[in-house]
DNA sequence: AATGAATGAGCGTTCATTCAT
DNA sequence: TATGAATGAACGCTCATTCAT
């Protein structure tokens, strides 16, 4: 049973060698709280219980650890959605299906990470976001093939199937803003029912009506 | 009957004048760029051609600017969504789709305080943040009460309205990110577009298959 | 008469506008004294009376300041030299006297600059060090182009004239490390007496022996 | 007799050992490039392909390894004056040529630190410094001695045997600053020239003409 | 004899803001 | 309406140094 010392956890004095880790977990939460900018290192160290310099030791700059975060995470993303992909059944809906539930999984898995990736990705230095801005393209890649598979196959009825792509995409990556974990739905709930919602915005008819 | 705009209440008029328009302008382009940590006030009013001190003389810090700004922009939001609802025939699929509407329309015209808006709230102070969330939270009412009432009148089939709702908000909000208004398609026709959208996800099929 | 509070000088309560030229003399000391890197920006402000940012209004950074301050040094330098030469007598023996009247004026009535630009010319950033070297080196030329002369008119009697050149430079140089302004030598004094040195270092007889 | 060497005393054999001697050198190097302030000590670990903390095994400090290499050099250079004193001729002509001689050859053979020894010596903790400072005062006082040798005996004709000195000085210093170890010129060679250079400042006539 | 991990003080610099005119 | 000059707090970062092993 943890206690009330434990719960304070990133407040709990940090075990030698272990600064790295407290520093990326501090990071997610200040960064995520306050934005790149707004995010000092003093407050990191301090709520990961070491001392400014100590991040150096782990950390080139401010931005090493802020990209160090991103990276991990977006790749994360990349590889849940193909892993998702190599185990679905062979049909649009089906991997369509798939994919929304990696994504949902994934928004609410790392939910930090993901509310810093999306509002915050401007603040990478040039070299460093294009690497991730090439990954991201590639998640929506797998998204635009996957519906333009369904329409070439007929069970997908949509005019503009960017449109839908990008609503879907956006509607998943709101989901990090509002999720409570704390709250009722479970994760596994959440992407059944983001599922439906991406099979509608594509126009799949069959098991919706 | 008092407009949902009326209800959320109105500040004192914004200050006019040609220092103030250019700080504005200025203010408007260097939060969308970097964040309102990022952007320092020196950067807004080097680009509005006005010495640092000026920017003192038409508003008093850097917070009311930016509170000023989005302010603005919402109330103009309102206004929007009040006015075509005003106009628009009473069912719900009516109501919903000049709702959507209105907001690309704002979206798309008011592309970079919108930017700021979704991305930058938290950095209100809470006096301003909370009178925002709460002219924003009026913006989803109008949403959720339209939504509600289809589902009422059996016009939409939705088995998750807030699901719905928010992935159709989340959808509109991100025009703003990726929309070129130097690129083909017009507000309107992506209106239409978004509209038919937003009635593909709360379910309305008479008019869509 | 100077009280004593003026004769603290550097203590007293700065002007409103004359911040940078309080920043200059600071500089010119703490330089002098703790060397480029020994001195920070927080010294030179306190010495200067004024607050830290004041500095970054008047200097855009510690190298800037750092430079402005060698710049304005060396080319008085030059200017010095210049002046004296177009003035002399056009014999070798007359011409390396005012040459090195000239200059030994210049280690004592421009001192810590003197030593600055000594000790610290690698300190400065390669652009503005090469304008400095530059110069540096066209004052060197002028004592190259005497001793030469000299010679070609059998004057100056002297087999290496570069290592004459060297050690007569390097001694006025050193007249910065030693000399006392509070002292009894006047500045007049030393310049008659090391323009002596430099006609017996190139081997000129006639007026010595 | 006590020799000036045995007059200043001696501190404590510096520690020898491989680490040691790999940091001494690279602590030659990084000093003499960028001055004691300039020069970090993990640039000087690194350089010596060793751990900051080794560093901490072989010297208590920064400023102990800095006076560790001064102290080293100085100790050397009265060695080398002394030693070449002792198998002088016993005239003021042929003690000064030696003298110079000796000077010439510590300046080439230990470039960096006369670079760093007469840059830098203000950085020492006023212990050591005082210490140091006396140790070269002992090195003038052997110029001084020979040249008021001189002229008690009438070979050397010099008004101002204090500015014929520090010149001397001054030109020999200087030597460290551009003599290229790969360059044409012998150490032997300079030194020689060098001594005819003194003797010409002390006004010695004999031999020169 | 050496290392990896950590620290507190201080660095140069930028920030939003204010003062005097 | 504006400006030029100044400020105190905080920033990201590096420093010499120490601790535990």
């Amino acid at each position: 049973m943890a206690t009330a010392f434990e719960k304070a956890g990133s407040l709990a004095p940090i075990q030698r060698g272990a600064g790295g880790a407290a520093l990326r977990e501090a990071a997610r939460e200040v960064f995520a709280e306050r934005g790149y900018h707004g995010a000092s290192i003093r407050d990191i160290a301090k709520r990961a219980g070491l001392s400014l310099s100590a991040l150096y030791y782990w950390y080139a700059s401010k931005q090493e650890l802020f990209a160090a975060l991103l990276e991990d995470s977006v790749q994360d993303y990349f590889e849940t959605c193909d892993a998702a992909l190599r185990e679905a059944a062979d049909t649009p809906q089906d991997r369509l299906r798939v994919l929304v539930q990696a994504t949902v999984d994934y928004r609410v898995r790392r939910r930090l990470e993901s509310i810093i990736a999306t509002r915050e990705i401007l603040n990478l230095e040039p070299a460093q976001a294009n690497r991730l801005v090439e990954l991201r393209r590639a998640a929506t890649d797998l998204f635009r093939d996957v519906i333009a598979d369904g329409i070439r196959q007929g069970v997908f009825d949509c005019e503009h199937p960017d449109d839908s792509r990008r609503s879907l995409e956006a509607a998943c990556n709101a989901i990090a803003d509002w999720y409570d974990p704390a709250g009722e739905i479970t994760a596994d709930q959440l992407a059944d029912r983001y599922a439906d919602i991406a099979l509608r915005l594509v126009g799949y008819t069959r098991n919706v009506q």
